[in-house]
DNA sequence: AAACGACTCAACCGCCGGTGC
DNA sequence: GGCACCGGCGGTTGAGTCGTT
């Protein structure tokens, strides 16, 4: 039995709005800012419900809204995060200052979404189509598994970002009076919000750290079944010096100490926390001491972290077999190269693009790895 | 000029998660 | 825990516009 919807009352109007309606609407957010959005419509003097002003405001009438023709990069801008992101269209809006999701997933469904197609591409899963075809056959390849994780890597980081945008905003609301915007919400999340900035262990201690994530899959297999299967990471870290895993590190420690909390760890669970304990630094800061990251034996340092991970992603991308087909590599040159280029491009754009310079792959490194910081160290204090 | 189909995009709808009681 | 309320999100619709015949 649902909620009737807010509209449902008598002689509340629906429709396009009429300039004298937005005028109504402008004036008294500009005096009185939004507030209780139910409440509004009666206040300012619309028949209308207030979900529908909230519409227009956000879709319309707000001050900071960019219109017109959609740029190259925007263009590009969205795909790639389509790629990543899939219809989150709130979570792209975030990534395009002044374009709302609306406006987005309109110019997706009506052009983007028919050029891909045209180009031989999925929409959906931006593969080329013959290549979704072979893989539903012979199921993920490693290097659409390595793409993935880098997905994952990225998704995570955009998600905290559109969080942490969304509760600016939330913030921000209540000095809407002055009609004053915050500074674009990239900019103030990255400089803002950002959380210390936390470094990277180094590779043999990421082994080291995938042995005991691995042992722990399999501790918590056995006692948890399913739980602790993770759909989305399937990745080879063999490229990378590191052993295989099946399960998201992340999801991994939160089932650890979700689901499968009374039992699992008390089996061995102490010694492997030891070794997580030699890893990271039970304050709350990472040991900085051997932290070396990617092929260069240069120290990572909270300045260079972002730079040196972008690297490790991107070598170990370029370096590997981008045939799609598992089997002969012959059969299909030509869909592994289309998808080469293509997956060149969303990488080289969601990693150097200028346009993205306030969400710099360094802060999808500094949130991914806060984050998970952050769940190891929550879940594990009672360890150190 | 009229008819028709394709396209666009503002607006709506239903659902969901968060919050407070 | 259950309920109501609220805001937000993504999918869908349909009126208006544009292009073609």
């Amino acid at each position: 039995m649902g909620r009737s919807p807010c509209c449902d009352k008598l002689g509340l109007k629906k429709g396009p709005w009429t300039p004298e309606e937005d005028q109504k609407l402008l004036a008294y957010i500009e005096e009185h800012g939004h507030g209780s959005w139910r409440a509004l419509p009666t206040k300012a003097g619309l028949q209308r419900c207030g979900k529908s002003c909230r519409l227009r405001w956000t879709n319309y009438l707000r001050p900071d809204i960019k219109r017109g023709k959609f740029s190259l990069q925007e263009e590009q801008t969205i795909i790639q995060l389509h790629a990543l992101l899939g219809n989150r269209w709130s979570a792209i809006a975030t990534h395009l200052p002044n374009r709302t999701d609306n406006e987005i997933k309109n110019y997706w469904n009506t052009h983007l979404k028919k050029r891909l197609t045209k180009m031989g591409i999925d929409p959906v899963t931006h593969k080329p189509i013959n290549d979704s075809i072979l893989s539903d056959n012979k199921g993920p390849s490693k290097n659409t598994a390595n793409l993935s994780h880098i997905t994952q890597w990225e998704s995570a980081r955009l998600e905290a970002e559109a969080r942490l945008v969304r509760q600016s905003r939330l913030r921000s609301s209540s000095e809407l009076k002055s009609l004053e915007f915050p500074p674009s919400p990239l900019i103030s999340v990255s400089k803002l919000v950002m959380p210390p900035t936390p470094t990277l262990p180094s590779l043999d201690k990421l082994k080291t750290l995938n042995d005991i994530w691995t042992k722990q899959v399999s501790a918590a297999g056995s006692s948890c079944g399913s739980e602790v299967e993770s759909p989305k990471s399937t990745v080879n870290y063999s490229g990378t010096g590191m052993g295989e895993s099946s399960t998201s590190f992340v999801e991994l420690m939160r089932n650890s100490s979700g689901s499968c909390e009374d039992g699992i760890m008390k089996d061995g669970g102490e010694e492997e926390w030891g070794g997580l304990r030699s890893i990271f630094n039970p304050m709350d800061t990472w040991s900085n001491e051997s932290l070396r990251l990617g092929y260069e034996n240069v120290p990572v340092t909270r300045e260079n972290f972002g730079d040196k991970f972008t690297d490790l992603l991107v070598n170990n991308y370029n370096s590997g077999d981008w045939s799609f087909s598992e089997g002969d590599g012959e059969s299909d040159n030509v869909g592994a190269e289309t998808n080469k280029n293509y997956w060149n491009s969303v990488l080289d754009l969601v990693v150097t693009s200028p346009s993205h310079n306030v969400i710099p792959s360094i802060v999808g490194c500094q949130f991914a790895m806060y984050g998970i910081k952050q769940i190891i160290y929550q879940d594990s204090k009672e360890y150190f």
